[in-house]
RNA sequence: GGGCGAGUAGCUCAGUGGUAGAGCACCUGUCUUACAAACAGGCUGUCGGGGGUUCAAGUCCCUCCUUGCCCACCA
């Protein structure tokens, strides 16, 4: 029967993570290990995972795994984030475009109906794609920011909060989201650099004796002019001050002011001020006592105190107005000016600044905030790559108040209350209370309400790491696994997110809720790109699942994930990616390797099963106890290629064990993946051939696979365990709950021998390539006397992979006409079948090509030694290093003209 | 405007102060006891530019250029 000599993961990866799953293997309960663990970055349930995501779950995932078989009590917990904004907004679109309607079309009650139905089918389709990339998640521990337990952790935290005097109400100048209808965050908002126009406007003085101009990128707001403000000390105004100006288009007379913040280099000097619609005139207006006239409203439509203009949008109004402005003599000019434009990143609209009244928490010179610097300074929570640390810093000690409340639908409703008929402004109306009962009993009167605001959604997932752990029950779970180890997340949630989960852990944990943040690369797109759904340049992590495997995605995302910042991933083209592929060739070759193994096992099944495909009578073959006591590795190593490839393959474990622990997943791939292709199956295999026919080399062969597949598990989790458990014995064991190789000591001298028979093979083959040498014949090698005993003892080893007879000869020179290839362990010649003219020809450009590389190389090396001070300052071993490769290739120089005089 | 990265082969990226590497692509062979998604061999570089430190710089310092990300209330 033919086996499939490709590696077909779609059905393969299903139905081992089925197995998994049936089996509990990611099912944790404290005991009496260390353990690890991971709470997930929650993701949205506004839609599909992106190649972000699985960037980070494959880290994620590929370090519980690792840690799983290295002996910890590993939990990773899955969950979901109801993302209010975000998911608000999708929702609502999508009811605008298939209803035409809005939310308030549909009622608050409707609406939220609506939001669940959304959430019940992404959540689950995000827990699938999860699943689909062999996440080792703790299912049975779902949670969402919306379950009801998680919600009374929110009451709590706020009313402690609250109780603590952090929470007011206060009116701030916020940044206003039209589209919602609500305030949002700073870290809410996008801020792009735009090409726009400063419109110069001539304001006239009231007293006729003459105008000031004002310089404006928002010419719309002149309507709520209160003031011109000039700086103090600016002469060209300073007999103007006090004068009164009438407002162009309002005839309102107002001051000109005079105030430091003003930039005299900027513009006119003069700056017109909307105290309602600036943040920067909000604060000159308190300053001086404007009077606030809001003439854009909260929809972002004029106002009626903007008269004529009154019902118009803000951007038609603002054509309006400077088309007035210039029929009427005022517009001076408008210069092209680039400037930065806030954008509602969720809605995409322009942010338009307003005061209003909102709910906020206190952040500079709160515990929360000192003990979150101070946990980030004495290093208890450890920031990955380091950088991130001081980018933490600096914010936290710039830190501004934090507005909670959101006028959503979708979110926590905030848990504050009043009497109907109290002044909703007044700060003084409202209580916590985080059931009506209490709040009855706190009021007084059975005739209140509760804010109709949402909690910003970071306010919820700032408790992640111990609300998902049962908090504020003092679960077993939550003592056992806090705080947890890591947290691996994007760059741009460190504000928003990290700092909040830091702060809150240390309040109400008294301790940080996590060992060490990783914070992950960008993926970016092959311009070097942000990959984002606007642009519409990005990739779905299903289509290259779908392509090439969950493992190859895997593979392909580890070996960039180190500690860089971006990432840059090709995309799909002619249904083709080629990283991901890269990755899944890797993954074939080790099916294959694999295969051949279990074509190859020390005592056969029958011939013609399929060794691959784990049957039900399979015959049942013990393997022998390969691993000794403690873990430590004690293949037999009878050959010079069992003690190299033990040797290689500890090497190996030392580099990924180090790659992984230290957050560069990239150099764990590339060692696991050298160690696989280049030694194992290019050198080790092969030379296991000629004798494959005895047990002996048999279970060598099985016992360092074994190792290996234990060794790639968390890097390519489906396809090890797949061929795992088609391995005699394995049929019923798990590979991801082996443990994890050890490396033991290298065998240097095993090393160093080996070396000598690869570079001989390596000469022999490339002599036969650049002649095009037929199968058989011989070769002649004249090697140095440390080289001999090894050339003598691996004669065979090196004709298997040469396909030639070897002679070793103690002399040289002897074996006349040839084509000759000096290398470090002695001479290798290999007879010329005929002297054709063109053998002749071709055998000159060889050695020429050779010289000429090597008298560039002599050059550099000569160079370096007759520098002066070389001998003297570089250290000897340098210094001796030098010389001997100095001379190595003037010895070969010698040998090699010398040929080249004999072929003419 | 401030901060932090990145620039190494055609592409994606490694690279401890000691003669520049891998995979892909390309060229030449090859159905060799698994694997053509492979095997064997080969070609490929002003290490962004310019200064400096050093016996020695891709690596350390300065500077400029290009590019990305984060932060930022100057109209």
């Amino acid at each position: 029967m033919e086996l499939s000599t490709r590696y077909e993961p779609q059905e393969a990866e299903a139905a081992i993570y089925k197995k998994w799953l049936e089996a509990g293997c990611f099912t944790a309960t404290p005991d009496d290990r260390t353990p690890y663990c991971i709470t997930i970055p929650p993701p949205n349930v506004t839609g599909a995972l992106h190649m972000g995501h699985a960037l980070n779950h494959t880290v994620m995932d590929t370090l519980g795994r690792w840690k799983r078989m290295k002996g910890f009590n590993v939990l990773i917990l899955p969950g979901t984030d109801h993302a209010g904004i975000a998911t608000q907004a999708v929702v609502e679109k999508k009811i605008k475009a298939e209803e035409r309607k809005t939310r308030h079309d549909l009622g608050r009650d409707e609406f939220l109906k609506r939001v669940w139905e959304w959430k019940d089918e992404y959540g689950t389709r995000i827990v699938g794609q999860m699943q689909r990339l062999g996440c080792g998640y703790d299912w049975d521990r779902l949670r969402f920011t919306m379950d009801e337990s998680y919600a009374s952790a929110i009451l709590r935290v706020f009313e402690e909060f609250y109780k603590r005097g952090w929470i007011y109400l206060g009116e701030r100048m916020v940044n206003w989201s039209p589209p919602f209808l609500s305030a949002i965050s700073d870290a809410e908002v996008d801020n792009r650099e735009e090409d726009g126009s400063l419109w110069h406007l001539r304001y006239p003085l009231t007293d006729g004796s003459g105008d000031i101009i004002v310089a404006t990128s928002r010419p719309e707001t002149m309507l709520g002019d209160t003031a011109v403000a000039v700086h103090p000390t600016d002469a060209r105004y300073a007999k103007l001050l006090g004068k009164k100006i009438t407002l162009p288009l309002v005839g309102r007379e107002i001051p000109l002011l005079a105030d430091d913040f003003v930039d005299p280099a900027f513009g006119t000097g003069a700056v017109k001020i909307t105290p309602f619609h600036d943040p920067n005139d909000y604060e000159m207006g308190n300053r001086h006592g404007l009077e606030r006239i809001e003439v854009i409203g909260p929809d972002a439509k004029m106002t009626a105190a903007a008269g004529a203009y009154a019902g118009l949008d803000r951007f038609e109004a603002r054509k309006k107005i400077v088309a007035d402005l210039d029929a009427q003599g005022f517009l001076v000019k408008v210069e092209p000016h680039r400037h930065v434009v806030p954008y509602c990143d969720r809605s995409g609209a322009v942010i338009e600044p307003r005061p209003s009244r909102q709910w906020f928490c206190k952040m500079a010179g709160t515990d929360l905030v000192d003990n979150a610097i101070q946990a980030a300074e004495d290093g208890s929570v450890n920031f990955v790559p380091g950088r991130y640390k001081e980018i933490y810093l600096r914010w936290m000690g710039n830190i501004r108040d934090w507005p909670l409340s959101r006028q959503l639908w979708w979110g926590h409703r905030l848990p504050v209350w009043r009497k109907i008929d109290a002044d909703p402004e007044d700060s003084q109306s409202w209580i916590c209370a985080t059931t009506r009962e209490s709040a009855i009993k706190q009021l007084g009167s059975e005739d209140i309400l509760q804010s109709e605001d949402v909690l910003d959604t970071w306010f919820s997932s700032a408790l992640w790491p111990f609300a998902t752990l049962g908090w504020p029950e003092k679960s077993p779970s939550l003592s056992y696994y806090y705080p947890t180890s890591l947290l691996s997340t994007a760059q741009e949630i460190l504000y928003l997110w990290v700092a909040r989960m830091i702060m809150t852990g240390e309040e109400f944990m008294g301790e940080k809720p996590f060992d060490d943040v990783y914070i992950h690369a960008t993926v970016l797109d092959e311009h070097g790109r942000r990959m984002s759904k606007s642009k519409g340049n990005g990739i779905d992590p299903v289509d290259l699942i779908e392509l090439y495997g969950a493992d190859a995605l895997r593979f392909s995302l580890l070996r960039e994930a180190g500690q860089r910042q971006d990432i840059r991933f090709k995309p799909i083209r002619d249904n083709r990616q080629e990283q991901v592929e890269q990755a899944r060739n890797f993954a074939n070759k080790i099916w294959n390797a694999s295969r051949f193994v279990l074509m190859n096992l020390p005592t056969s099944p029958s011939p013609d099963s399929d060794p691959l495909t784990p049957s039900n009578g399979g015959t049942e073959v013990t393997s022998p106890p390969l691993l000794g006591a403690g873990g430590q590795m004690t293949g037999p190593g009878e050959t010079l290629p069992d003690r190299w490839i033990l040797s290689r393959l500890s090497g190996a474990i030392e580099a990924v064990d180090a790659g992984l622990g230290s957050y560069n997943m990239d150099d764990a791939a590339r060692a696991a993946f050298s160690f696989f292709w280049d030694d194992f199956c290019d050198w080790y295999v092969e030379a296991a051939k000629p004798t494959l026919e005895t047990d002996a080399t048999r279970e060598r062969v099985l016992f360092v696979l074994k190792e290996a597949l234990k060794l790639l598990h968390p890097l390519l989790p489906h396809l090890t365990e797949t061929i795992w458990q088609a391995l005699p014995g394995e049929t019923n064991t798990f590979l991801m709950n082996q443990p994890y190789p050890a490396s033991g000591a290298r065998d240097a001298l095993a090393e160093a021998q080996f070396e000598i028979v690869q570079e001989i093979v390596t000469a022999i083959r490339a002599l036969q390539a650049a002649h095009q040498l037929k199968k058989g014949g011989e070769a002649f090698v004249t090697p140095t006397d440390d080289a001999r005993s090894v050339l003598l003892e691996n004669a065979g080893l090196i004709e298997f992979l040469t396909r030639i007879t070897l002679k070793v000869s103690p002399l040289a020179g002897t074996e006349g006409d040839g084509f000759l290839q000096p290398t470090r362990f002695g001479d290798v010649r290999l007879p010329r079948p005929e002297s054709s003219p063109e053998a002749t020809l071709a055998e000159k450009k060889r050695i020429e090509s050779e010289l000429l590389k090597i008298e560039k190389d002599l050059a550099g090396l000569n160079a370096r030694l007759s520098a002066p001070d070389f001998a003297q300052r570089a250290p000897e071993a340098v210094v001796a290093k030098t010389r001997a490769q100095h001379a190595e290739l003037l010895e070969k120089r010698e040998k090699l003209t010398e040929r080249l005089g004999q072929l003419g």
